[in-house]
DNA sequence: TTCCGTTGCGCG
DNA sequence: AAAGCGCGCAACGGAA
């Protein structure tokens, strides 16, 4: 059953039960505890929860101690049905259910940006008060019943019904986990994080002041060009210093820098190194992130183009590898950290239905298995595929696409086929139905130019190319991301299965840590069993329910630690 | 002082 | 011939 629920003020809320195509009867439900309410109404059976964004609305019952299992977040599915259809105000594409588009302006309306809801709760602490009164809770109540009503039929009115409502249910679903995954917490143990800070860059110094051992290598870089003071934090005198000494780089890369014949090159080489783990992931870093034992990033369900996720401060999907051996598990439990193996070639095999290439993918090493086509080499595989997928063709990829489009034409054809559309200013779709953004006006008025050898022309030749390697890559990126967030939400029903506790709150097993095709999950020792089988069902779930029926398969490896860092 | 584009590098 | 995809964050340095 599906209810509809807008928060009022305090812990009340107003509900309304809905009919299969999304109606309802008669006026809202007052309810005088959300959480009370939406506890007990789990008691009499499954309830899909219809609410206007999880964000909002969730953290909230999950401080009250209160999960839900199901939901559909308005907010996370008109964004998937606003980058279907376009708005109305920009030139996007017409598709299906266009003529519906706007129908529900109350997600469309609400700020999706950190800073603009910070704005908004400012302003509310301002002017009002934050929470509505009873006859604005009603009229939003109204505005969610009819917004989520019209999405049902938008997405009934896709080309692929069934697709397009399962990403609209998983999209929900991530909202959850996101927020699930928040107020849970990553297991970080500071006290390791500390020590091995120090080991890397001396003992902590006052804050504004340098690492001891940054220091002492910046003063050997100044001693390697001359005794000139040089700030290796800065391209632009760090490349006035090498031009002195009669060595032009293109850039302060530390590729680019790896082939230059000076003594400051190996100083540099470890400063950059350093520097970046003090200033991305040090002392101040900790303190702001880590707190009794947690990290809690703020996930951006659907925050990429591609449906991948994004994070809001922490950098939580950029922790460098160096600092997995600071992710523990509490004592008597594990750690079980699960990735898919090669999951993106894996999604272009599903995609294009290239015979050979999905008899490969059938296989535990798909770029092993692929091996045979180009001389034995596994690695001219890879690197084949990996072109292919990101429209790469420098070195010897050239040729090896050309071996690729011979022995695995279909699969060749799809990724051409996407980045023809892209060129043409098309928008492609996902696997699931998630569009990618169609061509800004720049791009159209750069390559609407007529075909002339002059500069223009060069610029708006880039430009084509550019939004081809874009289209090429976003089918394949943005089908794993389906993948993955099928898999999410498939694992967090089973992990909630084995969770016998009536209230199931958060101190459960439960996922801790989502990476685009890599999980954790944080669990009682006992339990590890069960969550890698769980795992296992998840990732063969999302493969049957995303691509059907396909020899491919997404082998997950699962690693049962005590730290992150012991994982692969 | 604040703002913003650029540079560089971490992750997948 | 050359070009590879997607992000977030911090520091620099010039502009406002």
């Amino acid at each position: 059953m599906r209810v509809a629920v807008a928060a009022g003020p305090g812990r009340t809320a107003l509900l309304k039960e809905l009919a299969d195509d999304g109606t309802g009867q008669g006026a809202g439900v007052l309810l005088n505890d959300l959480p009370d309410a939406v506890a007990s109404y789990a008691l009499n059976g499954p309830v899909r929860w219809v609410w206007a964004d999880s964000a909002q609305t969730y953290p909230a019952l999950l401080r009250a101690g209160v999960r839900v299992d199901r939901c559909h977040d308005v907010r996370l599915v008109e964004a998937l049905l606003t980058g279907r259809d376009g708005r109305p105000d920009e030139p996007g594409p017409a598709g299906p259910g266009a003529a519906e588009r706007g129908a529900g302006g109350l997600a469309a309306d609400r700020p999706a940006s950190g800073p603009g809801r910070l704005a908004a709760g400012q302003q509310a602490a301002l002017f009002g008060p934050a929470e509505p009164g009873l006859g604005e809770t009603s009229a939003a109540l109204d505005q969610l019943v009819a917004a989520h009503a019209g999405q049902l039929r938008r997405i009934a009115a896709d080309p692929h019904p069934g697709r397009f409502g399962l990403l609209a249910a998983v999209e929900s679903a991530g909202g959850l986990v996101a927020a699930e995954m928040q107020a849970r917490g990553v297991p970080w143990r500071a006290d390791v994080h500390d020590t091995l800070l120090a080991s890397l860059l001396g003992a902590r110094p006052p804050a504004g002041l340098q690492p001891p051992r940054l220091a002492e290598l910046a003063s050997r870089i100044s001693a390697a060009f001359g005794g000139r003071p040089v700030n290796p934090d800065s391209p632009a005198q760090l490349t006035k210093a090498f031009a002195t000494d009669g060595i032009r780089i293109t850039s302060t890369r530390s590729w680019v820098l790896r082939d230059v014949d000076h003594p400051a090159v190996p100083l540099l080489l470890e400063y950059k190194e350093l520097a970046r783990l003090h200033t991305a992931n040090g002392w101040a870093w900790l303190d702001e992130w880590v707190s009794g034992g947690r990290f809690r990033p703020e996930y951006v369900v659907g925050g990429v183009v591609s449906g991948r996720w994004a994070t809001r401060g922490g950098g939580a999907l950029q922790i460098p590898r160096v600092l997995r051996r600071a992710v523990v598990a509490d004592p008597g439990w594990v750690l079980v950290v699960a990735d898919a193996a090669q999951l993106e070639p894996r999604v272009l095999a599903a995609l294009a239905g290239d015979h050979a290439f999905a008899e490969a993918a059938g296989t535990g090493d798909l770029y092993q298995a692929l091996a045979g086509a180009f001389g034995g080499d596994r690695a001219k595989a890879k690197v084949a595929l990996l072109s292919a997928m990101y429209g790469g063709a420098g070195g010897e990829a050239s040729q090896l696409l050309a071996v690729l489009r011979r022995r695995f034409p279909r699969a060749d054809q799809y990724v051409e086929a996407a980045a023809r559309a892209g060129e043409e200013g098309r928008v492609v779709r996902s696997r699931l139905g998630r569009a990618c953004p169609p061509p800004s006006a720049e791009w159209r008025g750069l390559t609407a130019a007529p075909d002339e050898p002059d500069a223009a022309d060069q610029r708006a030749r880039r430009s084509l190319r550019a939004r081809g390697r874009f289209t090429r890559n976003f089918v394949v990126q943005a089908s794993a991301a389906d993948w993955a967030l099928v898999l999410l939400a498939g694992l967090r029903r089973r992990l909630a299965e084995l969770d016998d506790r009536p209230a199931g709150g958060l101190d459960g097993p439960g996922l801790v840590f989502f990476q685009h095709d890599e999980v954790i999950v944080h669990c009682p020792e006992a339990m590890a069993g069960d969550v890698v089988a769980a795992v296992a069902a998840a990732a063969e779930e999302a493969g049957r329910l995303v691509f059907g029926d396909t020899p491919v398969r997404f082998p997950v490896s699962t690693a049962v630690v005590s730290s992150y860092a012991d994982a692969k």
